[in-house]
DNA sequence: CGCATAATTGATGGTTATCAAGACCAGTGG
DNA sequence: CCACTGGTCTTGATAACCATCAATTATGCG
């Protein structure tokens, strides 16, 4: 009843950072047994809910966020296939954010006991996923960076190059055009700006060259410029597991 | 050669959230065998660094932050004592942030390894690590929050809470008033604000009676109407132990 | 084709940055 | 003891950046 290893997402996105063997890859194959299509714009879970539950991306974009009381909105993380949702959460017995579709999406949900089985079993696992969610971290480090000192432009190069390099982790075949499912409001709630701020230093950005535009494909032309603009460190081609424990 | 248990500042912070058994206790005390002091205003490792030690603070602030090429700075952390310094780094094999003392400090230095010491032979404490590491996300997320959607008043209303909740975890007697070593500077360079905007906004807060500055020190008085204003709530008071393995 | 949503563009205003000067304060050396 | 010094905080004037409001044009979908 197993899914065949290399049809997960999961799998290929771990690869790329330690070698597993086949018992590891079904372990993390069994995450995804489960599938379950929502359509495009609703709430998976919301603010508050109990559920415990986490989900491995298979298909499609999603995002998070939290409101204020008067509305405005924070988008705080954009999810892409591969991704596990939920890690956060995990800490605490509510969850903290709302979580919506930004396109049709597919998702494997399994229980968080699950996770503490791969917990108790695998060792080399644990410090791969403990790795992760530090270097998870270093994102929102890097992302704090540029939502406290960064103007509208900077906040804008930074979060195509951010997409960029996270979809070339698992498509290696990607090279400089991102399919964006995001309205420039979501986009605005991301970088904490306006959609129609968002809109002109989009325009801007391509009339200077930087980014052409076409439906929802953004193309980037100028990479090297906007990674000069942000000072942009890739920080998912990269992870320390030099200390990892060799086996299981 | 070891801590009294009782001295350790790690412990108190850890026990607050699981009960731990003497030999727990001395694991984690053993991580502050050594001592180290430092001044007011140094750099103890900077952004690019190489050196994989971690630090539990025992007495005194710090802060971690990063600068843009042009000297654009962003604080990202507040370091009090009681935490561990440097977990984010772990994932990557180099500093991606500037340690800096913001008063004179005691810290106590330790070795990656002695970390995956405790990561192999407890589980217990690997699961609370792992937590912990999972709740800081959460504590970015609410930054971040501020940081894109709230304008400066409620920001440094913000901010204050937050040190607020996070010293009373070891704090128990401390009431409503933080002494506070962080110069306006500072605290702009924390919530995305310049120097100057932070004495016009704290002027404000105090002209309206939300608070009350005297030298070093700073006296919240309307806390629940900061609450009301920031939306805020307390991350440090509370964790979902009930999944973590009941014994070593 | 018609409708809803998203993107664009223009005009105006608010929040915060920048620049600059003065006040306060602690530490220092004469 | 007291000017001197360097840092921090405060206050004022001006400007930049982005938000808001409003209208129009695209775009996608049934």
């Amino acid at each position: 009843m197993s899914v065949p290893v290399q049809s997960s997402c999961l799998v290929a996105k771990l690869s790329h950072y330690i070698s597993l063997d086949d018992t590891q890859k079904e372990q993390l194959a069994s995450l995804e047994k489960t599938e379950r299509d929502y359509a495009s714009g609703r709430d998976i879970y919301r603010s508050g809910d109990v559920a415990k539950e986490l989900f491995v991306v298979s298909k499609g974009w999603l995002f998070s966020y939290t409101d204020l009381p008067d509305g405005r909105r924070q988008v705080v993380k954009i999810h892409h296939p591969g991704d596990i949702i939920g890690f956060p959460d995990i800490a605490l017995s509510h969850m903290t954010t709302t979580l919506r579709t930004a396109q049709a999406v597919c998702l494997c949900p399994f229980p968080k006991s699950s996770l503490d089985t791969i917990l108790r079993e695998s060792p080399r696992l644990s410090a791969l996923i403990l790795s992760i969610a530090l270097r998870d971290q270093v994102v929102f480090i890097d992302l704090l960076r540029a939502m406290g000192r960064m103007r509208a432009q900077e906040k804008i190069a930074y979060m195509i190059l951010d997409l960029l390099a996270r979809l070339r982790v698992t498509n290696t075949k990607m090279t400089d055009t991102i399919n964006m499912p995001l309205t420039q409001g979501q986009i605005g709630d991301y970088l904490g700006l306006t959609n129609v701020y968002v809109s002109r230093t989009m325009v801007a950005l391509e009339d200077e060259g930087y980014i052409k535009r076409t439906a929802d494909r953004l193309q980037v032309l100028r990479e090297d410029d906007l990674v000069a603009m942000t000072d942009f460190q890739n920080r998912y081609s990269d992870m320390d597991t030099s200390w990892f424990p060799q086996a299981d």
